[in-house]
DNA sequence: TAAGTGGGTTACCTATGGGTAAGGGATACA
DNA sequence: TGTATCCCTTACCCATAGGTAACCCACTTA
């Protein structure tokens, strides 16, 4: 921990980065883009059962709106929109990695 | 990520990793005991302003059957508990850190 | 007898996240 | 005219996380 965080200001940094993970579908969408991927709309629905058009809207919205995936609209008929990770979304990998390795070693100690 | 982890996997694990921290009080409670501090159920009363007797009990059971908190009981009167963060649970720090750092990041690029 | 101390538990209420179902608007095609 | 496609939005409902307030237990001290 470097700057002068206390107890309280560091918590609230975390629950600031995680915030913006939080939600049922929001790991699985970026798990689908994660790698450079370039997704439509319908291809994300298809490929993730169970999510409805509003969850997947909103939660894309949301992703956006934190500046984590990028959204880009094509002016056609019928229309297309892309979604993708940011560079910044991108780096949220390695972070992602890190949980998934303390998560393995809880029972190897 | 190593693994043959699916995009549903994957998010599964780190959501279950996220899951322990999951809670308006647990990473306050984590901050306070990182870097191996011992506290008791008054003393973290007193320095976390706001939470209530049920929500700090509530939270320190979690962690502790969570494996990350170790909670000692002294059979003394009145009675004495301390608390204190076990190797797994100190591990998660540079996780934490980690993820303020990618926060940090985000509007620097 | 009464009150204090430490570490809780229990009962109850409310706010919010996520669910389903349905509608909506632009354009093309038959 | 009607229907299809794509990408949503709106209305409504429910389950659960978290809030407050009050109670509990064992023992000591006054």
């Amino acid at each position: 921990m470097g700057k002068g965080y206390t107890p309280e200001t560091a918590a609230a940094d975390v629950a600031a980065a995680l915030k913006v993970l939080e939600g049922r579908w929001k790991l699985i969408l970026l798990f689908h883009l994660f790698g450079g991927q370039v997704r439509r709309y319908s291809e994300l629905k298809k490929r993730i059962p169970g999510i409805s058009q509003k969850m997947l809207a909103q939660q894309l919205r949301a992703l956006e709106a934190d500046g984590l995936v990028r959204r880009t609209v094509y002016p056609e008929v019928p229309p297309r929109v892309e979604y993708q990770l940011t560079d910044w979304g991108q780096a949220l990998c390695p972070v992602l990695d890190g949980l998934l390795s303390w998560r393995e070693k809880r029972h190897s100690q």
